[in-house]
DNA sequence: GATTAAATTCAACACGCGATGAGTTCCGTG
DNA sequence: CACGGAACTCATCGCGTGTTGAATTTAATC
């Protein structure tokens, strides 16, 4: 499950009194720590997980720098402003996608690319850190119109230009747009609304159909079976 | 530039200069309006878009405001909290959607109920006011947990019942889902991403390409041609 | 060992948000 | 015409956010 860290609350004693000045909040003394330096990373990851589980908008520096055991200044010291942060912990993980995405072997038959294609797509939604920055980006592009456009050009510039080159059919564009969308509804019932049964559906089992859904979409006649 | 600067009082300041009627930024004054009374629709429909453009959280009950020139207070006068609000403007549009999809003919072939399902469907997501409450329902349920929970509800109770009674087929409730993850996420390449070429489909071969996908979907074997 | 650079925290800022409560103007009823 | 209530605005509160600059501690360099 995503629910790695809860949104606003550091999980402690309930009934925290608030005290206004009060020291016992901070524990951490100013000032570089002592022994390796780690600190980086671990707000890469945190960054990741926070935009994964709640989007662009509700994830919070402040959350990001809870989750890594850093004060919120830190996060903006070493990655800029907050849209930085997200393409920092997003981008460089969805960029490399697109290769995997694209790996299809020329001259192989539609199937043999369905099953391909679904396979691996199942393999980059279902392990981190591509899981993180798929829902990340997916949540985002949702809320923020900067993310929907850097999500579009993505989508548009290499998964359809790939898909469409693996298909001699005409509407090739269009048949990439309907297998993205059944890959992205799927992870959106599956990994965001948890919509049952397919947020329990093993791997393998939602590969096959996955790969038979897109097997459909390479060989089908567009406009239904009852059209010409 | 910490000099001269008034610190932040807080409450007892009795000094207060209270100039009755004297408004330098405001426009309105303040009092009911005269004439009829249209602005409690106009609050509703503004909530509509809004949160159809921007999500829930991004959508702001002062903006609402703003687009139905109205003072802010008025929004929560009228519908309570911002929760209260998005549910006036979107659940009482969405509750009636359960029967439109689920208005299957019984006895109906497959290829039937596929085109039957699918302009319906489309004929939802293409027109106000629906179509505004589909989004922000799509767009609030990504953020927020609640408005997906809600959704869930929705989707498992309504619609995929619905789908599942219409076919005799093993796994009907998969079948279901892969429908709706059609569906929502044809919906969100369409409109959210406006991913080309499916963003200027027109009405009529969105239909009956969804009807085809989703005739695909009710009749399949489901682990793809290779699979078994 | 002294100096510079990097890492890290602290305190505070300015802003926008949702929410109140009190005040003002109009409508509907008697 | 009086009067209660509905519509409507104003001013403000408290909170959480992203961001900033200064202070402090360690590491790296000469």
């Amino acid at each position: 499950m995503t629910s790695g860290d809860q949104p606003p609350r550091r999980s402690g004693r309930p009934g925290d009194p608030r005290r206004p000045g009060r020291r016992a909040d901070h524990q951490r003394r100013p000032g570089r720590r002592p022994g390796a330096n780690e600190t980086r990373e671990a707000i890469l990851v945190a960054a990741r997980e926070a935009f994964a589980a709640h989007g662009y908008e509700k994830a919070t520096i402040r959350g990001i720098a809870r989750a890594a055991a850093v004060d919120p200044a830190l996060v903006h010291h070493f990655y800029g402003p907050k849209e930085d942060v997200f393409k920092a912990a997003v981008g460089d993980v969805l960029a490399p996608i697109a290769e995997v995405v694209g790996a299809t072997q020329p001259g192989a038959n539609p199937a043999q690319t369905a099953a391909r294609l679904a396979s691996a797509l199942v393999a980059l939604w279902e392990h981190e850190p591509t899981k993180g920055a798929l829902l990340g980006a997916l949540r985002a592009a949702v809320t923020s119109d900067t993310a929907a456009a850097l999500m579009r050009q993505i989508v548009e510039e290499h998964a359809v230009a790939a898909i469409a080159a693996s298909t001699e059919q005409p509407d090739a564009e269009l048949r990439a747009n309907l297998i993205g969308a059944t890959i992205v509804g799927t992870a959106l019932l599956r990994h965001v609304l948890e919509v049952e049964p397919v947020a329990s559906l093993d791997e393998r089992r939602l590969a096959a159909v996955l790969g038979g859904a897109i097997g459909y979409y390479l060989g089908a006649e567009l406009d239904g079976p009852g059209g010409a």
